[in-house]
RNA sequence: GGGCGGUUAGCUCAGCCGGUUAGAGCACCUGCCUUACAAGCAGGGGGUCCGGGGUUCGAGUCCCUGACCGCCCA
């Protein structure tokens, strides 16, 4: 059977991604007596999601270990699984819904409106399941969880109530951050701050000027704040409100700076965190002046049903005509945005849920302190630990529809409060009817609990007994604190024991020109796209030979084409195996010969850093050490070595090990050329072991004596070069060293003699062997400039190594492999200057 | 304002515990359609390792400092 003369991966990709499914070779069994455990799993995706370049990333580095550890022999598990993602899935709904005239807050019920969702996710919700098959993930379908589903619910119950029993989990009037675009609170991650240009106002109050950024927060202002050493407002108690026309005290704070200003600040309890604070230290009523909707309510008098900006103009327009604008200056400042739909939150103060964080942050904090969890790179721990030290109570309730529903019933007859892993229809004290708490939980409150609430928790389970904690989490930096500190948190408080002993941080996929990507920018790459071009092992291979630990990845079409090179490479060298020995044929048993037992040696070397590599994440070293084996060493060396000898004994067997060594990185073509070249149907080269460095399985006779070779190919090569002799004309010449010299012939195009090489013609020399060329003296003059730039390095290199070798300090302090190293590369370089000069 | 990271070839980046003449891919230049592959082969040019100071027998690598760039938090 011929191969296609080309890569064509889309003639077998969609195959092998279907077949890896429907055959189930990727469930994870339990583990065997003594068998090592691998389990990892899956960042759950949004479920309104489609695959981006940054999924591809982590998926793809997450496959290879994955695959990797299946291969070794490890009982390997890895779960996927997608995430409700509140907020964005009901902002998708929604405008769905309303497209069709349907407001679905005024239109329909909340039981309703949750049919609705589900219906939706039925029919949309696979989109990221579909495309993660289509890129090769060798996830274990039958695990796939949702964060939303009944068993992850209950796991959520069971969380919620134990730390709302143990007062862990409470409810307080609070500020928060309010988005009144997505009408729900927000918490503090989800905020974003972003540099505005502003204006300063400043207001006179009475006797005082006061400066605000806000100016219409002024109608809820409940007191004015002046340093306590203040001397110039000594005696001042109240002030009258302007336009409010309402007396406010005037309270001795250290939040006034005197040098500021005029050293006093206005304080509006309802709609500052600074000023709630403030308003608390002096038990200042908190009078709400913007509402949910950011209009102006009631209580701010005449500005009532205004939008807040619009209220800023008209407040700002009416102080003018009063004389009680100051002066207006320009002033930068941070705002908070809604991460989600970019609307300015609103500090509001409001009745929330709120996990106590600080003891849980303790307990995280510890684990990576003693390496229970170990983050990689490095790094990142500092981060971790600057966060974490810092951490605040997690406003945990979300004013949304879809979501789990906080599990707390009110009596309203009697007015117990109770929290319940059932749903109670009757108040347990009074027996009167109850009603559930409206508001949801964050979403993150459940894929908090995603590496133990997805293996069957509560329930004690044998997946949690065999596959928790999990061995690894691979995932990006900007959900360090959103996910995996709450995963940390809430898996030491429930399991007693670290989600993951490993986080592995990856980097962020950029443009050619380094640029994020993003949609408004319009440079994103859709993955899919480009598998489709390239083949999905082609963008695979694309984004690990730039994935170096701690650095971000610039994803180009150059790298695109070069990995799909590679891959024809692969295809081709598969091709013309298949061309010397038919399917069916085995190899020859017969006695290996040197090339077999170099590229023994050499393959023996390449698995051995492609385990290291992947060992330590370092999935750029992987990917470059297999990429120059198969370039250099196979196609460039062991091949054309092959072709000289005729002897196609051996080439097959190194073939297949070198494809499972490739495997982990590019699963379909190992996949597709595995079976070509005799894999047996119903099996897969991805259940087949993964070579293994063999201490005995170095050669170096055999290394010696190819390396000798290599290195005679290419002095004959380049004096052929320097001379600027036609590549294709015949030559004869001499060498001083015995090496295969058919060989010599056939690569380099010169017919050798083995002998003393005469002095007068064009020479290669190093320090192991000569090697003349014969041409006329005339062709010499090119070949003099090579000798002259050689002799330079070695004249200096000599000096540089003799100025150490005398120097009595190095020789006392440094270590004798290093000086013995020296002394050897000096006697080479005195063999080759003594050459050059002969 | 606080913190973190980066600066190495034209471009993108490696360079792990300080130790031989600082590497790779891509791009570039020269030549070759050599019976697997032009998505290929052979050869080549290209570096003040951001600046300054220090530690060391020895610094791209460690320390201090400055500049510039990026990111996170407030």
């Amino acid at each position: 059977m011929q191969l296609e003369k080309v890569y064509e991966p889309h003639l077998f990709e969609s195959r092998w991604a279907n077949w890896w499914v429907e055959s189930g070779i990727y469930h994870a069994s339990a583990p065997k007596e003594g068998q090592p455990v691998f389990s990892l799993v899956i960042p759950p995706p949004n479920v309104t999601g489609s695959l981006h370049m940054g999924h591809m990333l982590e998926h793809t580095e997450i496959d290879v270990t994955v695959r990797w550890h299946r291969m070794k022999g490890d009982a390997t598990l890895w779960l996927p699984g997608t995430d409700h993602a509140g907020i964005a899935t009901e902002m998708v709904v929604s405008r769905q819904l309303q497209a069709k005239g349907i407001f679905y807050r005024r239109d329909l019920t909340r039981a309703e409106f949750e049919q609705k969702v589900w219906e939706w996710k039925a029919e949309s919700g696979g989109t990221i399941k579909r495309q993660m098959i289509q890129i090769g993930t060798s996830c274990d379908w039958s695990r796939e969880r949702f964060t939303y589903d009944p068993g992850l619910s209950r796991a959520v119950r069971e969380v919620f109530v134990n730390m709302y029993e143990r007062g862990v989990i409470y409810r307080g009037e609070y500020m928060v951050n309010w988005c009144p675009g997505c009408n729900t609170a927000i918490s503090d991650l989800e905020t974003v701050h972003e540099e505005t240009d502003g204006h300063m106002w400043h207001i006179q109050y009475g006797p005082l000027t006061v400066a605000t950024t806000r100016p219409e927060t002024m109608l809820g202002d409940t007191a004015v704040a002046v340093n306590p050493n203040d001397e110039r407002y000594a005696g001042l108690t109240t002030v009258t409100l302007p336009l409010m026309n309402r007396e406010i005290p005037v309270v001795r704070d250290d939040m006034a700076d005197p040098e500021f200003g005029s050293g006093a600040v206005k304080i509006t309890p309802a709609h500052d965190p600074n000023d709630f604070e403030a308003g608390k230290r002096h038990n200042l009523p908190i009078i709400q002046v913007i509402g949910q909707d950011a209009k102006i309510m009631a209580t701010g008098g005449k500005y009532e049903g205004l939008d807040r900006y619009e209220a800023r103009k008209r407040i700002v327009a009416d102080l003018l005509e009063l004389g009680l604008l100051v002066k207006i200056e320009d002033h930068k400042l941070s705002i908070g945005k809604c991460q989600r739909c970019r609307t300015v939150v609103e500090p509001l103060v409001s009745k929330q849920w709120f996990v106590r964080t600080k003891p849980l942050a303790a307990k995280a904090i510890a684990a990576v302190d003693e390496k229970r969890i170990d983050i990689i790179p490095e790094t990142w721990v500092k981060t971790w630990n600057e966060w974490m030290h810092n951490i605040r109570d997690w406003c945990i309730s979300r004013q949304l529809w879809w979501g789990h529903r906080i599990p707390v019933w009110y009596c309203d007859r009697c007015g117990y409060e109770t929290a319940s892993r059932e749903d109670l229809d009757a108040c347990p004290k009074c027996q009167s009817a109850v009603r559930q708490d409206t508001d949801v939980l964050d979403t993150w409150f459940s894929s908090g609990l995603w590496p133990f609430s997805t293996l069957g928790w509560p329930d004690q389970t044998d997946d949690l007994k065999h596959f928790y904690p999990t061995s690894l989490l691979i995932t990006g930096f900007d959900i360090l604190f959103f996910w995996v500190a709450r995963m940390a948190m809430l898996g030491i408080e429930f399991m007693g024991d670290v989600p993951f002993h490993k986080v592995y941080i990856h980097g962020l996929v950029r443009d050619a020109d380094k640029q994020k990507m993003s949609k408004t920018k319009g440079n994103v790459i859709d993955p899919l796209v480009v598998t489709e071009q390239y083949g999905t092992d082609a963008v695979r291979m694309a984004l690990l030979i730039g994935a170096a630990p701690g650095t971000d990845i610039v994803f180009s079409p150059e790298r695109l084409e070069s990995s799909r090179a590679f891959a024809n490479k692969i295809w081709n060298a598969a091709r013309f195996i298949l061309m010397n020995i038919p399917v069916g044929v085995e190899d020859a048993e017969s006695p290996l010969s040197v090339e077999d037992k170099w590229i023994d040696s050499r393959l023996n070397h390449a698995a051995q850093a492609m385990n290291q590599a992947i060992d330590t994440y370092r999935y750029h070293e992987a990917a470059q050490t297999i990429w120059h084996f198969i370039y250099d060493d196979f196609c460039d060396w062991y091949i054309e070595l092959k072709k000289i000898s005729g002897n196609w004994g051996h080439i097959k067997s190194v073939f297949e090990k070198t494809l499972r060594l490739l495997h982990p990185i590019m699963p379909f073509i190992t996949e597709e050329l595995w079976h070509r070249m005799g894999g047996a149907e119903g099996d897969s080269i991805s259940l087949q072991a993964y070579p293994q460095f063999d201490p005995a399985g170095t050669d170096e006779a055999a290394e010696k004596e190819i390396g000798l070779l290599q290195d005679v190919v290419r002095a004959a090569r380049n004096l052929r070069a320097d001379l600027g002799l036609d590549p294709k004309m015949p030559l004869e010449g001499r060498v001083s060293v015995a090496v295969d010299l058919n060989a010599v012939q056939r690569l380099a195009g010169v017919k050798c003699s083995v002998g003393d090489v005469p002095r007068t013609g064009p020479i290669a020399s190093t320090a192991v062997f000569d090697l003349s060329i014969d041409v006329p003296e005339t062709a010499m003059e090119a070949r003099k400039q090579r000798i002259e730039k050689e002799r330079i390095q070695l004249v200096k290199n000599i000096s540089n190594s003799k100025r150490q070798l005398g120097d009595e300090t190095f020789l006392g302090k440094a270590p004798a492999k290093i000086i013995d190293s020296i002394r050897a590369k000096l006697a080479e370089y005195e063999t080759q200057l003594a050459k050059l000069d002969a």
